[in-house]
DNA sequence: CCCCCCCC
């Protein structure tokens, strides 16, 4: 098969010209920045069959399909953008980057270098740019300039920046070439968020801090200023507004606190500069998002961000309480997040942001970084600092999914991500406590959970004969024809099955107390079926004092519930186990830990 | 240099 690169057309790009999709080779592929998580970036030599360009660079999203797709692939490039820097020897050195490629052919298919390309010598790389001084692959806008002649008026800089040279007149860098090994830049950026100012206090000091969003057409990084730099720039730096940034000190991003796709985030310092571009803000997109759909959020890690665009189901009233912790007053909303997944989950708002949030007319809910959080079994999202809320944006996503709810959403089928797996994650509690405690007066009957032994196990009446269908576990009456009647679906029977019933003493370290349990918890705790419990018991009347016998001293985690009864004019506490498990004991001694953490105060 | 962000 023959592959056909467009010729020529890199001595064009690296001269600053706009050329649609151009189709280059791969000839070599080198990591040069390794990042602290799983985005690492490359160095790449292109070639269009005529020439190679070996300051080319792959912008950190294609790095997977290109990396498999190895050296030798044939990509169609329908996104890059040249951008000067300075080189190690401060000369100035044009580079390319490749924002978005869709592989032609992987390297195995290819198996060779097309034609015979020689490298773009020095002198064509660092001519200047051409007349229009800018550089960028398919549409009209300058998001990276070139050197560029015009001087800026240095009235308009903002009085309180330090500095004196306007930064309009220097080469820009994408967003995307950041890193710590390189501090001579300057990125052009909107501010696509910004926080309050927060204060903060600990064994290491004190002071306030605020942090934006920046983003450009390449990428998007965090920036934080501490202490002045909050006096110096927080006023001054406006949300949806471009500014020229340099001298930041750039560092590993920590990914717990921030959704933004880099690798690095910065700090300001002393030496930072910025200044409001007055002009031209064509190209410079506002938030970028990565949407995730509801139904994935499922199976994604508790205290994880998410970018979530979906469809506000219902929300509940505000809702004031104090938080058993820190006896904070707290104020929440509960939202329900319906998306195309047909799935929904809840989202809860909380202070200003619950108090501010209008759900009536199921508005477009996007979000940048909600965090996603675990309740019964259950996920759900909660909306706080560093993160970005939006009702009904003007963006693609928030137009779709809200044609898809109008249309059928509003009378899906939904799977509630949020709903609780199991009738509890009920508090840990001793037997001192439960009594100490009173439980039991709930109508339903309260929940907690107990690690125990069993010190004792009743052996009389292991079994009964139940109905044996499958709904049904009625105790049947054995007519001693050899026909069993269940009196609940009025019918007979040749046969039966064995059900569990069974009552324990189980003992912590506070007491003990009797606990009814059913078919499966009974049968956990044995390690058999009911089947052959009865089975055993019938065909030898010694084999319940074995069974009973081996349970004793046996450790389970017991899910419990209590209620209070009256028995014969007198007040008892029933409680049946409603689960029962092994002991899992990282989780169990995670409880102990926390107990005595909450102790030591 | 923050990074707590809440509740059942």
């Amino acid at each position: 098969m023959a592959f056909k690169l467009t010729e020529g057309y890199l001595e064009s790009i690296m001269e600053g010209a706009e050329l649609a999709t151009p189709v280059l080779q791969i000839l070599a592929i080198k990591k040069i920045v390794s990042g602290n998580a799983n985005k690492d970036r490359y160095r790449l030599i292109v070639s269009d069959g005529r020439h190679s360009v070996s300051h080319a660079m792959l912008a950190s999203q294609n790095n997977e399909q290109v990396l498999q797709a190895g050296e030798h692939t044939i990509v169609k490039v329908t996104r890059y953008i040249t951008s000067l820097f300075n080189n190690s020897s401060g000369k100035e050195q044009r580079i390319l980057l490749l924002l978005d490629v869709d592989i032609v052919a992987s390297g195995s298919q290819v198996g060779s270098t097309l034609g015979n390309p020689t490298p773009l010598t020095e002198a064509k790389k660092n001519e200047p740019a051409s007349s229009n001084n800018y550089t960028k692959g398919n549409s009209s806008s300058n998001t990276f300039v070139g050197m560029s002649g015009h001087s800026s008026n240095s009235s308009l800089l903002p009085h309180n920046c330090n500095n004196s040279v306007s930064l309009e007149n220097q080469m820009i860098h994408p967003i995307c070439s950041l890193s710590p090994y390189q501090n001579k830049w300057v990125i052009k950026a909107r501010v696509s968020n910004k926080s309050a100012i927060r204060t903060w206090s600990n064994s290491k000091g004190e002071g306030k801090l605020f942090s934006m969003d920046l983003i450009d057409e390449s990428g998007e990084i965090r920036c934080t200023g501490f202490k002045e730099m909050v006096d110096k720039y927080y006023d001054y730096l406006q949300v949806d507004k471009i500014y020229f940034i340099s001298k930041c000190q750039i560092k590993a991003a920590n990914k717990k606190f921030c959704t933004l796709k880099n690798d690095y985030e910065m700090t300001m310092t002393n030496e930072t500069t910025i200044q409001e571009c007055q002009g031209e803000d064509n190209g410079i997109p506002s938030t970028r998002y990565n949407f995730t759909t509801i139904d994935k959020i499922g199976n994604m890690e508790v205290d994880s961000l998410v970018d979530v665009c979906a469809i506000c189901k219902e929300a509940s009233e505000l809702q004031a309480f104090q938080a058993k912790s820190s006896g904070r007053e707290l104020k929440k909303k509960e939202v329900v997040l319906v998306d195309q997944s047909n799935c929904s989950i809840i989202l809860t708002l909380w202070g200003t942001d619950a108090e501010n949030f209008d759900g009536t007319n199921n508005p477009v809910v996007v979000i940048k970084g909600a965090r996603i959080r675990e309740f019964g079994g259950g996920k759900n999202l909660s909306f706080s600092v560093g993160g970005l809320l939006k009702i009904n944006p003007d963006i693609p996503e928030s137009f779709r999914i809200r044609g898809w709810y109008d249309q059928e959403g509003c009378s899906g089928n939904i799977v509630d991500i949020s709903a609780k797996s199991s009738s509890f994650n009920a508090t840990f509690m001793s037997f001192k406590q439960v009594k100490d405690h009173g439980l039991g007066n709930a109508e339903k009957g309260d929940y907690y959970q107990n690690v125990g032994t069993i010190l004792l196990m009743s052996s009389n009446n292991l079994t009964y004969k139940a109905c044996p269908t499958e709904s049904c576990n009625k105790k049947i009456i054995d007519l001693e024809n050899g026909m069993y009647r269940c009196e609940k679906c009025n019918r007979e029977f040749p046969n039966f099955k064995y059900r569990l019933l069974t009552r324990m003493n189980v003992a912590d370290w506070s007491g003990n107390t009797w606990i009814s349990m059913f078919n499966s918890e009974g049968e956990t705790v044995m390690g058999m079926t009911a089947q052959e419990v009865g089975e055993q018991i019938e065909s030898n009347s010694e084999a319940a004092a074995d069974i009973v016998e081996k349970v004793n001293f046996k450790q389970f985690l017991f899910k419990c519930r209590a209620k209070m009864e009256t028995y014969n004019d007198e007040a008892r506490l029933k409680t049946i186990a409603v689960e029962v498990k092994p002991i899992n004991y990282k989780d169990f001694n995670n409880q102990i830990i926390n107990k005595i953490k909450q102790i030591m105060g």
